[in-house]
DNA sequence: GTCTATAGGGTGATAGAC
DNA sequence: GTCTATCACCCTATAGAC
């Protein structure tokens, strides 16, 4: 047999994602892909209907792959108050960015397609969950929601380049501050927001 | 004269304002602008060099204008206290982002290319003074930073469908709230952050 | 399962006529 | 100042050989 089976569906997703994070969302072509393989552009067919398949695939992999970084940096700490964890939330999500902007801005700028995703719900659910063992408060979805547009956000600016050589560490943490506030100053204001 | 003056480097970009929000950013492209403009795509080189600075050029018009709109909003309330400003000003830059997603996101995902942006300028210093009335601190520069990556994640994730049906005009209130509480308490911190 | 060949489209940019 | 014509490149996707 002059071809004999050379890649995998996985294997087409990790290289994709290596191109992706080296050469940018604009070098993600499949010729650039299969080439990146040492495969011809159209052997990818076989393993993806077409482009946007592969690119919905590698979203999903992408978060499933953040998600788990989170989850490691959690379990890696067992002994933490809920606080601790919380701040270890956040400094993972950050660093998780940091490592791989590219993937994260990949990540971040698609919805999630048409069908649901399931990393991406394990993902908001780590942060939902982090969040509300903290403060105590049962279903504390929008300051989940808050706490995400601030990690995101500073995330997204920093990557973009849109700070300064101004110490953004500062702006980081007194961002976060009030997230990690006791739990009992929360509760004691009786329904109002801080 | 076979070919008079048809078009100008302000129109140019004005088209491209339009066109980028109607079509999304892929689809700014040298011949459907020219299209749009009804002339053909060489001319256009006749006003820019090359694309990348028609696109530099979008960028300074679209702060220029992002700036212009808070600045009105934060003109039409001369009574106002610094906090009263400091909420307005969150609910336009919330405003100008739902109105212009495409233009906000083209904005926000461009790095503020090699020269400075003097309109990029106008409007970092717009947000931190309006913070800093509010607080009381000199150069608040921190609590800005802060600021304004809420702002953008809140922004960025909902335009990208990231927010379900669930209210998100929650979160939005709850993530500002810490900003908008009284300089006093701020101050009285002595130093500690909230 | 991978290949070659190719269809059919897009893009930015330049030369030179008028 | 705008045009036509074109270069040189990129892309996704398919057909059909092996």
């Amino acid at each position: 047999m002059p071809h004999p089976r050379q890649i995998s569906a996985d294997q087409v997703l990790a290289a994709a994602l290596e191109l992706l994070e080296s050469e940018g969302p604009d070098a993600l072509s499949l010729r650039a892909l299969a080439a990146r393989m040492g495969v011809r552009a159209p052997s990818l067919y076989h393993y993806f209907p077409d482009k946007s398949a592969l690119e919905a695939a590698l979203i999903e992999q992408g978060s499933a792959f953040l998600f788990e970084e989170l989850a490691a940096q959690l379990q890696a700490i067992p002994e933490a108050t809920p606080t601790q964890r919380l701040r270890t939330l956040a400094s993972a999500y950050l660093n998780f960015a940091r490592t791989r902007p590219r993937l994260y801005t990949f990540l971040m700028q698609q919805a999630p397609g048409s069908g649901y995703s399931p990393a991406g719900k394990q993902l908001w659910n780590l942060l939902l969950v982090t969040l509300c063992e903290h403060t105590g408060i049962p279903d504390d979805t929008s300051r989940a929601v808050a706490l995400w547009s601030f990690l995101h956000g500073f995330v997204a600016l920093e990557l973009a380049g849109r700070f300064g050589n101004s110490g953004p560490l500062d702006a980081f943490e007194l961002g976060l501050a009030p997230f990690l506030q006791p739990a009992s100053h929360l509760r004691s204001k009786g329904g109002l927001p801080f």
